[in-house]
This record gives C-alpha cells, structure tokens and sequence, in this order.
DNA sequence: ACGATCTATCGTTAATCGACGATGAACATT
DNA sequence: AATGTTCATCGTCGATTAACGATAGATCGT
C-alpha cells in the first residue's frame, strides 16, 4: 500500500512552483557562475582582487597560457560582467566590476 | 628608455604570487561554479532547496526538458557534489549536499 | 511470474569550449 | 614615417556539452 498512486506533492506544502521571476533569476546566477566555471578565469578574477587593477600582461605572466587564450578567457568574463577592461593607451587595464561581483554573492549566498 | 624591460611589479606591493593552494582552490570553486553553470542546473537546485527533496520524475515534470536530458543534468550535479541522489525503490530521490553547498557559499563569499 | 513504472545509459547530432599560432589594429617612442 | 609593444581577433583543431529518442535495468503491484 502506501503510496498512492502519484505522491507528488508531498514535499511542497503549498504547490509552489518555480514562477517566471526565478527563471530569470535562475539565468542571471547562471550566466554569473559559468563566468567562473574554469580554472583560469577563477584565478583571473583572484588576481584583480589581490591586486587593485591589472594590465592584461600582466595577468598573461601569472598564467601558464598563450597571450590569445588569456585574451579569450578575459572576454569571457567581460561578457558576464564581472570584469571590466579600460583602455590606457596600448594596454589594456582590467578590474572588478564590483557590482556584478556583489550580485554573484548575494545570489550565491541567497540559494 | 623609460620601461625597464619587464614591468611586473608596480601592481603587487610585495610580488606576491598565486602560489599552489590558490591554484588547488581555483579549481575547487571552478568545479562548482561550473555545476551551476546552466540554468536547468540552478533551477533543479533551487527545487531541491525549496522542496527538501525530490523524486527524479518530479523534477522533470517541473522543466521543459525531456527525461534523458535532466538525468544528464542531474549526473553532473552529483559529480560536482552538489546534490545526492538515494535509492528509494523503483525511484530515485534527490536531495542538496549540504556540505557542498557549505563549501561553494564560503568560497564565493571568500572572494 | 508479468506488466507497468521509474530512472540511467547509449548512441547520435549540432553546437560550443579551450587551446594555440598567426595576423591585425591601436598606440608610443624614436 | 618607421618600429616596436600591447592586445584582440581569426582560423583551426580536438574535446566537451546539451539535447533528444530509444533502450535497458531495477523495482513495485497484481
């Protein structure tokens, strides 16, 4: 006996489903996390942290990759906001879009 | 001549580098940031979290994925720790590791 | 023992990632 | 103007992801 035929609801107590607010939320923290989702963008954004701002070959020393892949890597991070790149002359000056950072931690700490 | 060949330190007060357990952390976060890199991953988190556990088959009912595709789904989330999945007879039951989510929340708030 | 149900796995396909070298564009210095 | 730096982009290659349908394994109820 005991179960009866489709026990579904017995875990949601009230049927609450996932709405379309957290679809998009659910994109958002998605979009944020595949940034970090590699090794070397992890230590990317460590290395703007530790330090305050970081030329591009700069970050390309700390890393046992190609100028192009590190390039790549931080086109990446560009493309999910946590890192921002400003021109200073021939080079390029990479820091911490502290905003996006602040929105992967509330996110995070919010799950 | 101005620049002195290499450039390097101007940026790190005392030349601290990434050193080897930085490296090993790095991987550490990029493996679970990487489970949540997809937004049917964090949605069937975010279920689990809400429900405190869940059949297989209710999940699925709740994405717009087949079946196959949400056990794919549900094998990489074991794989990165995230979640754990209990026999209970013909079904499965899914439920969050705590620990690992312990883990992934202390290190995105330790950025 | 049989049939139904639930889940994982297999095989496939299209798309994307990660890495590299080579090339190109922008700027500084000479 | 010419050269050298710095960085991004292009093209390529192999590996991986994401998605699906179909199939197989396990388990429950009859």
């Amino acid at each position: 006996m005991g179960r009866l035929k489709k026990v579904v609801k017995n875990c949601s107590p009230k049927g609450e489903n996932i709405s379309l607010p957290d679809v998009v939320w659910a994109e958002e923290l998605a979009k944020l996390t595949w940034g970090l989702a590699h090794p070397a963008r992890v230590r990317i954004v460590q290395l703007l942290l530790h330090r305050s701002s970081c030329v591009c070959g700069e970050i390309v020393e700390e890393m046992p990759l190609a100028q192009s892949t590190v390039s790549q890597h931080l086109k990446i991070l560009k493309e999910t906001g946590l890192v921002q790149g400003d021109i200073d002359g021939p080079r390029v000056c990479y820091c911490i879009k502290k905003s996006a950072m602040a929105k992967l931690k509330k996110l995070i700490a919010a799950l």
